[in-house]
DNA sequence: TATTATATGATAATGAGTATTATATAAAAA
DNA sequence: TTTTTATATAATACTCATTATCATATAATA
């Protein structure tokens, strides 16, 4: 557990020194919040969760190797229905749940034979011409858990108004 | 075809008035461009459109227009890589390739009930507790057929710097 | 035709993300 | 270790898509 994660810090600290780019110590708590979290951080997100550690922090700087982890293909972006673009730092193969009321987005974890099998077969049926795939998107848009409930036991008083 | 199409806005025009909305000519040319287009434009694009017919509109009305056919379902919403929102008037369920080179974004066709089979499955097996599901997202990011063959082309050029 | 609530258009404001630039510092060389 | 140099950071200003405000216009209804 603990060694996957330190694993993927490592796959990641690799990568970006061999391409040439310096590993501050910013830029290091960076990886690791957005290696180590589960929740899909903005940016703003991971600037407040720096703060604790670097006080000084720019939200810039934020935005910078947050763009840098995201050209170098170690984050993947997430636009949802909100404002703000999400990161991940699990760059497998998945989908994802988004509530559309308290904004929270949970992995769905697919088989990725599954996946792109599936897939795979839509694009040849939809496209003649070359088509070069590089990532795949897949959402399911609705209610968590915790707000369906909510939204049930509230039912006689939403409807109305 | 054109009985299609304009069945699909005599749709949308019942649904506006039936919840009470105003049909005022401006609204009603949006709701045409919308629901015509196979482009998924974005609010600045329908906002070109109508100029030619409505020289006075203002972009604010293009916006509040797209957000209410949104809120009623009868446009999508689509984020993709770029800055602005883009806008489907179809509602069918299906995916989308997106070109990461020139933004466009085409349609992927997929057979409801299997699409539905898949992903309902997937559900299934990732949440135990209850999760209501609205709509599905679906993308595929790459290069689109005339961008692939142009980057073919030019790799000797774009692979140095 | 008169009434009234909603829609429009002009304008200002918001806010996520980007650009600029002086200073700091990581990395490489000496 | 010290020096050098290119890159990163932080402060700041800026951009631009979208939203808010509000006075006026107009669609809907009677
Ligand atoms: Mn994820
Ligand atoms: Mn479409
Ligand atoms: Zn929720
Ligand atoms: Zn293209």
């Amino acid at each position: 557990m603990k060694h996957q994660v330190n694993s993927r810090l490592n796959d990641i600290v690799s990568k970006i020194k061999k391409m040439g780019y310096s590993l501050t110590p910013q830029r290091l708590e960076i990886i690791k919040i957005v290696s180590e979290s589960k929740s899909h951080p903005s940016a703003v997100d991971v600037y407040d969760k720096l703060r604790k550690a670097y006080p000084m922090i720019s939200l810039n700087t934020v935005y910078k190797n947050l763009s840098l982890l995201s050209s170098i293909h170690e984050v993947k972006e997430i636009r949802t229905l909100q404002d703000s673009v999400h990161y991940d730092g699990d760059i497998s193969l998945h989908g994802h749940a988004i509530c559309e009321k308290c904004g929270r987005i949970i992995d769905v974890k697919i088989d990725e034979s599954d996946f792109k099998g599936f897939f795979d077969a839509k694009i040849k049926e939809n496209f003649k011409e070359n088509y070069y795939i590089n990532n795949y998107g897949l959402e399911f848009y609705g209610l968590c858990g915790l707000c369906y409930n909510e939204t049930a036991s509230n039912e006689s008083i939403s409807v109305q108004s």
